[in-house]
DNA sequence: ATAAACCCTATTAGAGTAATAGACATTATC
DNA sequence: GATAATGTCTATTACTCTAATAGGGTTTAT
């Protein structure tokens, strides 16, 4: 059940951004190359990571000097579901209980088969975190994480 | 956040076995070839994995002629969690939130990261179902299923 | 003794992952 | 308008993992 590296990175990219925009009313502006180093992720990699997110809709971009990546709406707009979706593809376990590709597994009959029934409830427990927690959601909890962590010094 | 087919060809075995059980008082044995016809699942294949699950304890087997396999403790103490992480290794979406497998993941404080925190929340809805649904529960299901199906005929 | 079953390890073909490389396009600035 | 900083795009690669196949060994009922 494992998230992909590129799945990971994409979202930690997206987070940082998020979390930077949380304190300011614009969107922030910013190049692959710090969000790479920041994140300790590699930075051509990161690179095709971005564009995907782009061409998907979730990033804008800035080419040539003072270029970079922003949201490409605000943070509470955008679930981790999307995110983890293009670049992971499908959140179910198994494709017959999937939403967004759905293929018959070959099993005698759908409605009654076991495996089937819990996939389909663990496909729909990761769904109702992924595709109900925003990046406005997460920067919250880290700036509340961080405020707790300072005062516990 | 894909099940293996080495995960899902497992899990029918399982489930199948716990349901012709679910009848009868005494364990049923059964052997590698029926399971594999009956689920559709490459014979070899499959023995790989019932060696897998009785290594781990889950199963029994006997050798020789009339010898077959069979569920090592009742359906209601074999939980699907444990088939999965024998099978497929640890639950969680990425190792810094795996209570069997955990490992740093290099962000710079994993009290304030985001995509922990969320990750985290993943790994224990998963958890939820896997570890407390067991085979018995399984069966219970599909056999309610198969009752409402056929009245519905 | 035989055949039916599980036991165990090695091998392989193919797919997928995580990167790396490099040529190209755009734009701010001087 | 030259330059340099930035994103765009595609190809390639090394590696790992997956899914399966192969085949010889061991046990046991008859």
């Amino acid at each position: 059940m494992r998230l992909s590296k590129r799945g990971e990175y994409g979202l930690r990219a997206m987070i940082e951004l998020a979390t930077w925009e949380s304190d300011l009313p614009d969107p922030q502006i910013v190049q692959i190359k710090e969000l790479a180093e920041r994140q300790k992720i590699p930075a051509k990699f990161l690179e095709q990571i971005l564009l995907s997110l782009k061409n998907a809709g979730l990033l804008q971009s800035k080419m040539g000097i003072g270029g970079g990546y922003h949201l490409a709406r605000p943070p509470a707009e955008i679930s981790l579901g999307h995110i983890v979706r293009v670049l992971d593809g499908p959140l179910a376990p198994i494709r017959c209980v999937s939403q967004m590709a759905y293929e018959p597994c070959g099993c005698p009959d759908e409605q009654t088969c076991g495996l089937r029934m819990v996939m389909s409830d663990v496909r729909n427990a990761i769904s109702d975190i992924l595709d109900t927690t925003t990046l406005a959601d997460v920067a919250r909890r880290v700036e509340a994480a961080k405020r707790s962590t300072t005062l516990g010094l």
